[in-house]
RNA sequence: GAUCUGGUAGCUCAGUUGGUAGAGCAUCUCCCUUUUAAGGAGAGGGUCCAGGGUUCGAGCCCCUGCCAGAUCACCA
């Protein structure tokens, strides 16, 4: 079907046909090479003016203003914005002023990408500029690009701010807002100083499988898949944490991995059901060896992107610096509610549950109820990084019993913001007592939990031939980035968030679909005996057919025989 | 999954009881040699998210659906 195209889309189309009728290509193959960017002209220019006699700069065009024989044009590379100036008869020396009256004034537009070369000065209202003594045009734009402007009290105009195009066309809000630029970038830092954190460490960044047979090594609904050759079901992992320790099994001692994990469940500016995680396992440690360790890459983290410990996100100022606060999860909930449930049986916590307004369900078991309460009641009011240790075994599957207090396990979870940014164990390494725990997991799955663990068999007999006392860590990467960043929403440390599919043109409408199947059958049918088979009214048919032939999918020919509606294309 | 809000020109947005679809920027034509969101004059540009209904007449009212955002629920 062919594109429904604007005004400014088939002026900017004709354009490339008028550029290659004066022999300018609108999309040349050569190399341009470029010798200096934006950020490093802005900032050094003043202090070595010598240095930019002669520059050769590229990038796209974001702004013109044209004033006769002269123009000032506002070009943007990967680092900054910059003037460059364009002068008629510096552009075009000689007698013809083709180069400049047609190509540069009439056939180049905003968003298009070309290459100056010429040299830096400073105009006279006092902006360093680049003056252009010859252009070359590197890539015709045939879509016009929103142009936000901003004014000298800093009021915006035309912003590029409809969520909805900056996430689905995430190439034109890099452009058009390239502030937001930053946040990416400071995303990738934020992934390579615990990289080389935990590399320096000695500890082996790993690969382990994303399609998996048995899904494991967390709480969630997986995304299932299917294997054509070997005719068998697969599903994406909501976790490595098995994977992670079965190499720790292997003999290494120290494992990582950034991992994409996927997770079919709700969708929030919390949640994309892709999401990255950073899961660590390191051998002869445990959970209080692997706290002060998150705190200090965490801190570092900060450190690194703002080069500070504290870090403003939304109303809140968090500071990263050591030491965090901690606390059980029974003090945290005494705490927050005046409660001590530390020796409550389950009938006792489902009615301080209801006490407290927070929603039970009869498939909530003692450790479901617990944690239901802390969720409901104290999570939200930790803004501090914070500690939270000591949870109970029920919802704990694979972290070891605590080695002093009956009923726990030895495991933590750090908030930060009022969500949780990680969750550790010291790993549970007994194949007995994993086998019994898995177990219960499958009775809470008969109970109705969707999230209960399956029972990994090959994962028990791993750990049967011994795993060593490991500490293990997973640390929600994009959540520590809207933290780091401070973003309100997943969707915006994620280059391309889960969206529906737009849709592409306007849909068929119902008579128009009935005509068009039977249109597609026939091929080509008389209009009568085609109207006398769909039984429409006059004022429906009509529209339904004028529909069809509008949108380019049918065309009515008159002939000897009468008229005959066909097919195009 | 629930509730609320929104979808009108390339972008940002108006649109009166329901009576010929508007503005600014952008685009096009002409004039302008150091400008700072916005120089001057003129012109063009619309599937008002889709489908149905009410009506002499719907961008507006009603119904259904699609997409998005916010809040909530589940989850990290």
């Amino acid at each position: 079907m062919a594109q429904n195209l604007s005004e400014q889309e088939l002026q900017r189309r004709e354009k490339l046909d008028r550029l290659r009728a004066l022999g300018v290509e609108p999309y040349p193959a050569a190399e341009f090479k470029v010798d200096c960017s934006a950020e490093d002209i802005l900032k050094n220019y003043e202090s070595n003016k010598t240095l930019y006699k002669a520059v050769s700069f590229a990038g796209r065009i974001m702004r013109r203003r044209m004033q006769g024989k002269a123009a000032f044009v506002e070009m943007q590379d990967v680092s900054a914005r910059i003037q460059v100036y364009f002068n008629r008869d510096e552009i075009c020396p000689g007698d013809d002023k083709t180069m400049y009256n047609e190509v540069f004034k009439k056939l180049i537009d905003t968003g298009d990408i070309i290459g100056v070369k010429g040299y830096v000065f400073t105009t006279q209202v006092g902006e360093i500029t680049i003056h252009a003594n010859e252009f070359v045009l590197l890539t015709k734009s045939v879509k016009p690009l929103p142009q936000p402007k901003v004014d000298a009290e800093g009021k915006e105009y035309d912003s590029f701010t409809d969520p909805e195009q900056r996430y689905r066309q995430r190439y034109v809000d890099l452009n058009v807002n390239p502030e937001i630029r930053e946040t990416f970038v400071q995303r990738t830092q934020l992934v390579n100083t615990m990289r080389s954190y935990l590399s320096e460490k000695g500890y082996l960044e790993v690969e382990t499988p994303i399609l998996q047979p048995i899904y494991g090594g967390a709480a969630a609904r997986p995304f299932k898949t299917h294997h054509n050759t070997l005719d068998m079901t697969l599903y994406l992992r909501i976790a490595n944490e098995l994977y992670l320790k079965k190499l720790i099994v292997g003999g290494f001692d120290g494992v990582f991995e950034f991992a994409k994990d996927f997770r079919n469940e709700g969708m929030s500016r919390f949640h994309n059901p892709e999401f990255t995680q950073m899961e660590l396992y390191v051998a002869y440690k445990d959970y209080n060896w692997m706290m002060d360790m998150v705190e200090e890459m965490v801190e570092k983290i900060a450190l690194v992107l703002h080069g500070d410990t504290k870090v403003q996100v939304g109303e809140n100022e968090i500071n990263f610096a050591r030491p965090w606060k901690r606390y059980t999860m029974f003090e945290a909930i005494e705490e927050y509610t005046g409660i001590d449930i530390s020796e409550m049986n389950e009938s006792q916590l489902r009615s301080t549950a209801e006490k407290l307004n927070v929603p039970v369900d009869a498939t909530m078991g003692k450790g479901k109820l617990i944690d239901e309460i802390f969720g409901e009641k104290c999570e939200g009011l930790l803004i501090q990084p914070t500690f939270i240790t000591d949870y109970p075994v029920e919802m704990s599957p694979l972290a070891k019993k605590h080695r002093e207090k009956e009923g726990l396990v030895e495991r933590f979870e750090c908030i930060c913001n009022g969500k949780e940014i990680c969750n550790a164990y010291s790993e549970l390494n007994d194949p007995i007592d994993q086998r019994k725990r898995f177990e219960e997991q499958l009775e809470l799955g008969k109970r109705g939990d969707d999230e209960a663990m399956v029972l990994d068999e090959d994962f028990l007999r791993s750990i049967e031939y011994g795993m060593p006392p490991t500490a293990g860590l997973g640390i929600g990467i994009d959540r520590l980035a809207m933290i780091m960043t401070n973003s309100s929403s997943i969707q915006d440390v994620l280059f391309f968030p889960q969206m529906k599919p737009e849709k592409r043109g306007p849909e068929l409408g119902e008579n128009e679909k009935l005509i068009y199947e039977i249109v597609k059958k026939e091929c080509k049918i008389e209009l009568g005996l085609l109207k006398a088979q769909v039984d429409l009214s006059n004022k429906k048919w009509d529209k339904a057919i004028k529909g069809l032939a509008n949108q380019g999918l049918t065309k009515v020919n008159k002939t000897d025989q009468g008229l005959f509606i066909e097919l195009v294309g």
